[in-house]
DNA sequence: ATCGATTGGGTAATCGATTACCCGGTTTTC
DNA sequence: GAAAACCGGGTAATCGATTACCCAATCGAT
């Protein structure tokens, strides 16, 4: 370990000035330097020290991403994403995760800030306990949220559009048939949950169907087959389940099958994302779909364009999500059918 | 941005070795001075640069990790499991995924390399393809190996045995009656896809039990919905299916129940990894369970002691796989039941 | 009282790459 | 033919934190 430039220069018996120009190209050199320059290169092995180059540009070419946790299908689809969209722009991420809590975030955060990232693409995990942290590294560095957000609305947000999301999934269960429904999800500790909560909720009342009352746990699978048990326990089945992800969906699915239930034709169950194992579990699972590619994307246009700690007012770009009918509830006229 | 420690310095009205002292606690200073430094801290929000630290330290504090895709659960299982293992010990992870190309994975050891990582954590996609990048890596900073591993032995390794475990595997099925098996992998691009699939061949000749030809794709759950495909259009189904991870486990079952086969009656399955979905799948899945956890640290452990490119020769420590039979095989005397 | 040891503070070198600035030589322009 | 523009090369400053080295003051021992 150790060549450095000037080693590079001595041996092609040029200055380091000479040296960094023909390597960067920044500057022209004559041919002759160029070549020498090369070889030397070539003979030593030299790498550049992005280390000493970060010092210097004051710039690493790095952004961070701090996700709540990896074991998600959802957030390792958004993080490929994310990742295949730097590809080509010469930066690359360093990734985090908070694994859901905000302490564990906060560290991460200062971590990736101390190591000068250019910037930082966060889903928080807490709606309220994340809040000093994330808008700390607002101040600092360039920050989009994605998925989930802060409240108060202090930094950029790229996600999809939670309330309309589960305003889909129920109405389309509504129209199928259901007269009674309910909503399995997770504990109103984030943005999503409470947001697809609150959606499925406003979206029940104004049918005006029967709502039962609501199964709140975790984004798992073990919290999807825990829930499906406490409904059957519960001995009064809805007509339809709308679920906040597609994990918990797919658990429902496999208590209330366990249980004898007929799926779709007793109950209807409806998922959220379609990442994962949504198209091959059995039956395929109807749900909302989450544009992935579009918010990675969005998220990364964003990033290039926001300034740390600038007053230009939070923006908050919500893509429309799409409803995908697959064999867990009835199709009905005017959706999309796979 | 851009808080120094000579700001500090200058606030606290002492000198930056005095600032840097007090801050580190490598050398004593006065209570006096402690007390003013803390001050100035906290009044300018100071917060240290460490890739300054870095370039002058010559170490960075952070190790970095390639997998070939954080869609596979076995792979984020490691990843998370690694990261528990980094927490207390101060360092960090920097996670890329090269994304099954040889082509990524060399990229992606390159800027891991120029930011000077203190060492290396890899799963190398491809078996041959990944030697020169990894050789080269593993020259210039320490590396260890997990799960997968190049050929030639010039480096660490820690893993499972694969061997070991599908032959457990094989014998399970062949003890609970089978006469005939077969085998769903991954084409042998990788050490474990090779080593899986030979060690199932070799088990099941020493059996001397039928061997129908092995299915290759990918460590997928869709290539083992197509295998299960495969396996009814051939007509002739064997009596057992060895699949070399969970992934395709469960895709395998998927395809065959929906053509009307029984599992376990008909056909049993086994899987590998014992990660993810594999206790909540219906039914719950027979597998190799590979000790995650014992594997991380082992490897954490191992990067400590080895030094770069040092000529000590490479160790290779495999840990024993455990049978854990549920309900997608015919439970027989002498094994694990969960 | 004096000399060596110890303590704690400050100055400046260091890590490696980039680049502002300077300088001598060549080309262009009127 | 002189002035201006240009070109390519080198020297040294710079980024921010750490620390080798130096120095003055204090302490303890004889």
């Amino acid at each position: 370990m150790g060549v450095t430039i000037h080693d590079v220069a001595r041996a092609a018996g040029v200055s380091v000035a000479s040296a960094s120009r023909a390597l960067s190209g920044r500057r022209r050199v004559t041919p002759e330097i160029a070549e020498r320059v090369a070889r030397a290169v070539a003979e030593l092995g030299y790498q550049p020290n992005a280390v000493a180059k970060a010092l210097r540009d004051q710039t690493t070419g790095t952004i961070g991403m701090v996700v709540p946790g990896i074991g998600n299908p959802f957030f390792t689809t958004i993080v490929e994403a994310v990742e295949r969209e730097l590809q080509n722009s010469g930066t690359d991420l360093l990734l985090c995760a908070s694994q859901y809590s905000p302490q564990v975030e906060a560290r991460r955060l200062e971590t990736l800030l101390a190591r000068r990232v250019d910037g930082l693409i966060i889903s928080p995990c807490d709606i309220e306990a994340s809040v000093p942290a994330v808008l700390d590294a607002a101040r600092r560095v360039p920050l989009v949220q994605v998925d989930r957000y802060i409240e108060g609305g202090g930094a950029d947000w790229v996600g999809v559009d939670d309330e309309a999301g589960v305003t889909l999934a129920a109405e389309h269960v509504i129209a199928g048939g259901a007269r009674s429904v309910s909503f399995a999800g997770s504990r109103p500790v984030s943005s999503s949950a409470r947001l697809r909560l609150s959606g499925f909720e406003r979206a029940a009342a104004r049918a005006g169907v029967e709502v039962l009352p609501p199964l709140l746990g975790e984004f798992t699978l073990e919290w999807g087959v825990e829930a499906g048990r406490r409904l059957l326990d519960a001995g009064r089945l809805p007509d339809a389940v709308v679920c906040a992800n597609d994990e918990i969906a797919v658990g429902l699915v496999r208590s209330l099958r366990l249980g004898g239930v007929r799926v779709p034709e007793d109950v209807a169950v409806v998922g959220f994302d379609d990442v994962g194992h949504a198209t091959m579990c059995d039956p395929p699972l109807s749900t909302v779909r989450q544009p992935v590619e579009e918010m990675a994307a969005e998220a990364v246009r964003l990033l290039g364009q926001v300034k740390a700690g600038d007053p230009r007012p939070a923006q908050r770009i919500a893509i429309a999500p799409r409803l995908v009918v697959r064999q867990t509830s009835r199709p009905v006229t005017a959706s999309v059918a796979e």
